[in-house]
DNA sequence: ACCTAACCTATAGC
DNA sequence: AGCTATAGGTTAG
């Protein structure tokens, strides 16, 4: 039997679901590409903010653990919290919380929809995480026809794709392009702290909401990212926001997405400016309901060339559409309607793989990669 | 239809 | 210590 881990201060009592390390790792699935918003606050324990509030998970050999932090209210904030903010006139200051507010309300489309404020946290976890879909299933399906998903699998159990909001998703993405894990993560949490509700402090960490479409859509918001260092990125995440709220119905339209079929989904995000085949596909995969979709970038390229050359017999220098789409089939036909799921396994393995601190690993790996001609030429 | 460079910036690697 | 290459890509030609 598991033991309840010890409460934290300002918390909700520990309370857990059954849920086995084979369906679920946490750190393979919070640290492993597929969201920028937890971290692992003390060994073992993943604090982040989900659904407007922040919590802290933790597992044990059958279940998943979990406390909600209070939210600390308006008063509680310090003087110099307030200060500390990005540079804005203070007039303004108060009509950005309230667009915030507006936001999440504004994400009351959803709320409308899913009821996802009036979920017990229980529910919301299980919706977040999917854990009415059997991983181990899949990942018995998946070694059957792969021998290298098999390998793979047997170091990596418990990766799972994650059912995110599709606001968060989509505009975490955008930020991805062309830029490093570390990089990413620090990019969203400016953009949070930034333009998202604040929530709590825990320790010397403040947690804020993921901001509202009309927070990133501001008239100023362009020249704020820029500042904060999202370089091209500052005008694909203002312009995706407007174009969102204009043309796709904001973020209940966005919601919507997860009803129609994959390819329509895709094609209504590859309008957005900044928003190409692969962060479509990502969005399509972990907020949309598209398990099929399979995102490729340069790692899952790395992977195919390296283990699926040979099926593969393509040559080309660079993740063009075609190899894109190419990729992407070939995987569909080798794992099935859940290919997106299983491309998440070996993608986060390779992620580890690179992220080793044993450093040699990593470049004994690079040797590999470069020094063997390529399978494929 | 398909493929190449340029793009912001931080950081690892020489 | 400085410089270059590259990083979970997209876009304009």
């Amino acid at each position: 039997m598991d033991s309840r881990p010890a409460p934290l201060p300002r918390a909700t009592p520990w309370r857990s679901l059954p849920c086995p390390r084979a369906e679920l790792r946490l750190d393979l699935v919070l640290s492993g590409g597929q969201t920028f918003r937890w971290s692992e606050t003390n060994p073992g324990y993943w604090t982040g903010v989900l659904a407007g509030r922040v919590w802290t998970l933790t597992q044990s050999e059958e279940h998943l653990w979990y406390t909600l932090h209070e939210e600390e209210k308006e008063e509680d904030r310090r003087e110099e919290d307030i200060l500390s903010e990005p540079p804005l006139k203070k007039g303004r200051r108060h009509q950005q919380l309230d667009t915030s507010r507006a936001g999440l309300s504004g994400h009351s489309g959803r709320e409308q929809i899913r009821g996802v404020d009036g979920l017990e946290p229980s529910q919301i976890l299980r919706d977040y995480f999917q854990l009415h879909i059997s991983l181990a299933a899949l990942y018995q399906g998946w070694s059957y026809t792969d021998a290298h998903f098999r390998n793979v699998a047997v170091k990596f159990p418990g990766v799972r794709v994650l059912r995110q909001d599709p606001v968060e998703c989509l505009f975490s993405f955008i930020c991805t392009s062309n830029n490093h894990l570390s990089r990413i993560t620090n990019m969203i949490q400016h953009l949070c702290q930034a333009f998202g509700r604040r929530l709590c402090q825990l320790d010397t960490k403040t947690y804020h909401a993921f901001p509202s479409l009309q927070a990133m859509a501001g008239a100023d918001a362009e020249a704020r990212l820029r500042e904060l260092g999202f370089g091209y990125r500052a005008r694909f995440v203002s312009e995706s926001a407007r174009a969102v709220l204009k043309t796709l119905g904001g973020a209940a339209g966005l919601q919507h997405l997860r009803t129609v079929p994959y390819e329509q989904a895709r094609h209504a995000l590859c309008t957005l400016p900044g928003v190409g085949a692969k962060v479509a596909d990502c969005v399509c995969l972990m907020a949309l309901d598209k398990a099929e979709a399979v995102p490729v970038d340069t790692h899952i390229w790395q992977v195919a060339k390296r283990y699926y050359g040979q099926e593969l017999g393509m040559g080309a220098r660079s993740v063009t559409e075609r190899v894109h789409r190419e990729i992407g089939n070939f995987f569909r036909s080798l794992w099935g309607p859940y290919a997106g799921w299983a491309q998440a396994v070996l993608f986060c393995a390779d992620l580890r793989k690179y992220e080793s601190p044993d450093s040699d690993a990593k470049s004994q790996c690079a040797k590999l990669t470069k020094g063997s001609p390529s399978i494929l030429t």
